[in-house]
DNA sequence: ACCTGAACACCGTTCAAGT
DNA sequence: ACCTGAACACCGTTCAAGT
């Protein structure tokens, strides 16, 4: 039934690239989770099994989504220009952009810290991060610690450890917390306090605002240990 | 053939605590990608189908082992005694704890990490954080942030984004990096320049020391904010 | 109340067959 | 060289049947 165009208009021809660039759309719109061979070969208007001339495996898929992402970090940085003497805007910059893109590839984090081996653009990124460290002045053993402290935040993400996305109305959050003030005295005192000088909703987080706020204390505190030495 | 002790002897009943047990150890032993409700249920001597008598399904199965994990966790954390003054130990200790812990079931932090709602054992143990925040004369603000900053390492785990357990010899080392010098620069000298010091593998990261320096650069960065302040 | 066997609706992947 | 259909070896889970 879909075969108006058949023979005249040879339907783009399967590649890698077309493979990789489905895979991210439908991993960004409904979630890697349903991201399947069965369900990726449809949407490129093919059968399961032709994927495999493309791509050796579902997991080399996923290593190509990575390096895909991680290209489009690495583009993104080699456009900022801060002069070198700045380490400290430079930093920022590449990592609040590294996280800018991420965020637009919800299933990226998960995936990323799954993979037990660096792609190259990987590497190619930390190299460069590696590079700024050393040209502020920082030692090889700093600078090596540093890169283990930024840790993922380095590629612009931490692994949220709870889901506030469902966001409760004002008397549902009231109610809970009153509920839950006897057990867990010293979480609920803290939400209800902040939640009451902000919004009145659960959803209390700011996360671009911790994500800078940890990222600057880290910051900071390397280069105070810079400056000590 | 395994029928000895049948009737006299009727094997341990089956129960929520004993599907559980059983998972973790599992897990422990062979990974959580292996853990599937048939294999589980082998270890068990039991068909697959009797393990939804004890639990709703798979999901709840592994919100029952991060759980019990966490629970000891709060069971360790229970017993630092540690003066209320000194909080900086505390929370030293409590999250090295918990790390400890954590080590002995490696699967422990990606499930945690892959499961939205927080346990009420989670909680507990946040609660208990914050509590050493308040009392130690954090600001409601900056105690929010602290939990953020410390994310994951607060319960003592970080996800590291490569893998150096696959140990490579000095001399594949040394042609490794010499490969690699031209693409990735920085991060080769820094290898190499480290290496060099130390012992003479790739397996050149101690985590356990890079856990603390970054958990000491945070809490030295968050003392330093409640005294500005 | 608890356990089981067969079955269902999915996976990723192999293989021989098509063009 | 690339695509396909049928099949295989797995999953988690449902359901009717056993005791």
């Amino acid at each position: 039934m879909a075969k108006q165009a058949d023979a005249t208009a040879p339907r783009a021809p399967l590649s890698r690239e077309r493979v990789l660039r489905a895979a991210i759309t439908l991993a960004d719109e409904s979630g890697v989770e349903t991201l399947t061979m069965r369900g990726l070969a449809r949407t490129l208007g093919v059968e399961a099994m032709s994927l495999y001339n493309h791509a050796a495996n579902k997991d080399d898929i996923l290593a190509g989504m990575v390096d895909a992402v991680v290209s489009e970090i690495n583009d993104a940085v080699a456009e900022i220009d801060v002069p070198a003497t700045e380490w400290r805007t430079a930093m920022r910059r590449r990592i609040l952009a590294a996280r800018a893109i991420l965020l637009r590839h919800p299933w990226a984090p998960g995936v990323i810290e799954s993979r037990t081996t660096m792609s190259p653009t990987m590497l190619r990124y930390f190299d460069s991060l590696i590079g700024l460290f050393r040209e502020a002045g920082f030692s090889t053993d700093l600078t090596h610690h540093a890169m283990h402290a930024l840790g993922s935040r380095a590629l612009g993400f931490t692994q949220e450890l709870y889901d506030d996305s469902q966001e409760l109305g004002p008397d549902e959050t009231a109610a809970l917390l009153q509920q839950l003030a006897g057990e867990y005295p010293n979480l609920t005192a803290m939400v209800s306090e902040i939640t009451h000088d902000a919004d009145t909703t659960l959803g209390w987080c700011d996360d671009q605002f911790e994500f800078e706020f940890a990222l600057d204390l880290i910051l900071d505190g390397l280069e105070r240990l810079r400056d000590a030495a």
